[in-house]
DNA sequence: CTGTTAGCGCGTTCAT
DNA sequence: ATGAACGCGCTAACAG
């Protein structure tokens, strides 16, 4: 590979100019910065990323990190990842994905602290992460996707979970609906505090209490198995629930089983209305299910937006943290039946 | 952060000495070795990985390299990244994901020249790909998970199709089907030369003629509403149709709507297979699915042993790059009905 | 077994 | 507007 001193040798220039032609760091006269162009485009010159590292004393690489991208990545964390990887390009980083177990704080600390990269961001986060109180110990630039309860000083970006609840609730309202279910994550997320799960369920009791509205709330492993049995249970207990809503990709498939099992019919029967997924998802229902569209872009562009301003200290421009789901019709909500 | 010269200071030892402790690239006294460890652990040092990879010329870093993490849900890239990461990490390296578009070839290429990775392990290959071919043009280390129709002198390994599907109409034909029918990946796919959707294609309608079975084979779109269409044609043409096998996670929701739709029930009028998948998705159906489960941790992990082997010359112990799905029974084949 | 030293390729400060 | 030169922190070749 040719490097800057030969192209620069063969413009005829010095080294510096060559670097200074492509960062733009200083004025180069418009003939020479065309000769050096053309030199670079001759010997198909590329700037060796770990000598820039070096002397800039950053990588210009954003990491972002989340447990295990086997979970449910559900076409979300796609969108996401081309919204944050498209921002970062334009600001002239590279955003990648790189695979960390829950456990390893260290590691993605000494992402930065090794010049892997020059900031994180953080998928998934509870109230009470780990992996934060480490990165906060060690001065690493991150930018939370979700928040921790704490958050001076900290940088985020979230789904607004008690808009997103309050408007589903509303919705269901609206439609005449006087009890109404909420299928949440697992219980285990609720008792180790992850914000989603916490969030959502007293936004939803909220909104109920706020509407009149007789309210019923579960947790869910994230199977359709857990799904199906919570929605039987509830079903035994309010055989007048009329609509469900469900913040479980994976067992929502088996809420939908339970009401076919009673052979309740949607939506004349019962309504459903998943919030935090997508119509993609949505569509694998029949009916297609009525959804709330989670903002992966927005927050994939947000998120990363923030990091580069912890990042390079300037350029901030203010913009609202909480990003909210939007109303996506489906065929899976309706009138409530009359009884 | 402290340099490596600053443990040397604090060690009384020299410089290269500490770099040899921590590369083991030639004996350390014991207790030499032990005074740099706690020099280490004193100062907190970490070494940094730009002067690393411009001293040595090399970046420790693998890219997996995907177009737009979107598409599938499926798990099985979770699956395939853990294991991919794990054995990249014991072998001393890092293993990213990069979002790529599929356009961007010269992108991908520049990753590996601008020193950023020093190999890359490309997904949904295409039998035609022209990020191979860019790959190629400029000796980039590479292995596909896939493969091209030419494969003389590059690295790859793959799931094995033939064998899959041929496992597949065995698993029918035992069971006394005689029509069955198989939804693809989509049309498009199949037109651009997608190696599993030809492949597939090719091996479904081999096995079948093998077994003496009547056999169907259609495209369908990668939605709900597509495989729908899809069933329901081939109902239409073929009401004797006792099997279907589907290679299409998301249309596979549209294969059982339709059988819905016309009262046939799963297994005991229709069965299906799905191949290609897992069993946690299969899980979202009721009856669950038999599937065949998509080697994830598999091929994730022999694709760094392929690509580890191209990158450091030697090391390399023979392997099948050929891996098989295997049969996860569900509750969704049985018995062909009685006619 | 340990020490000394020459770069790796580029950003950046100082001159001019 | 351009050039010269120093150093970022480390690996590896050479010397002992």
């Amino acid at each position: 590979m040719a490097t800057m001193q030969d192209v620069a040798r063969h413009a005829g220039v010095s080294l510096s100019t060559v670097s200074y032609a492509l960062s733009g760091a200083r004025p180069i006269g418009k003939e020479t910065r065309a000769r050096v162009m053309a030199a670079i485009e001759e010997l198909g010159f590329e700037r060796n990323a770990a000598a820039r590292s070096l002397a800039a004393r950053r990588s210009h690489v954003l990491a972002l990190v989340l447990p295990t991208v086997a979970g449910g990545l559900s076409g979300t964390l796609g969108e996401f990842a081309q919204s944050a990887s498209q921002t970062a390009r334009d600001a002239g980083y590279h955003l990648v994905i790189w695979p960390f177990d829950r456990e390893e704080h260290g590691e993605v600390r000494d992402l930065v602290r090794q010049g892997l990269a020059d900031g994180v961001l953080v998928m998934e986060v509870s109230l009470h992460d780990e992996r934060i109180d480490a990165l906060l110990a060690s001065q690493v630039p991150f930018t939370m996707i979700g928040r921790t309860a704490e958050l001076d000083g900290r940088s985020w970006v979230d789904i607004d979970f008690e808009r997103t609840l309050t408007d589903a609730v509303d919705h269901l309202a609206d439609l005449g609906h006087t009890t109404v279910a909420f299928v949440n994550h697992s219980q285990h997320s609720l008792d180790t505090g992850y914000g989603p799960t916490v969030r959502a369920r007293d936004a939803f009791l909220a909104a109920a209490a706020a509407r009149g509205i007789r309210a019923t709330d579960v947790t869910s492993d994230e199977s359709p198995l857990a799904g199906r049995l919570a929605t039987s249970a509830i079903l035994d207990e309010r055989p007048d629930t009329t609509a469900f809503v469900t913040m479980n990709e994976t067992a929502t498939f088996g809420v939908t089983q339970a009401l076919r099992d009673r052979r309740l019919r949607v939506p004349d029967d019962v309504s459903v209305l998943a919030v935090v997924t997508s119509p993609e998802v949505g569509a694998m229902y029949n009916p297609p299910l009525t959804t709330m569209r989670a903002p992966g872009h927005e927050l994939g562009r947000r998120s990363v937006e923030e990091l580069l301003a912890a990042l390079e200290g300037t350029t901030y421009r203010e913009a609202p943290r909480l990003v909210t789901c939007v109303l996506s019709p489906g065929a899976s909500t309706g009138p409530a039946p009359r009884r």
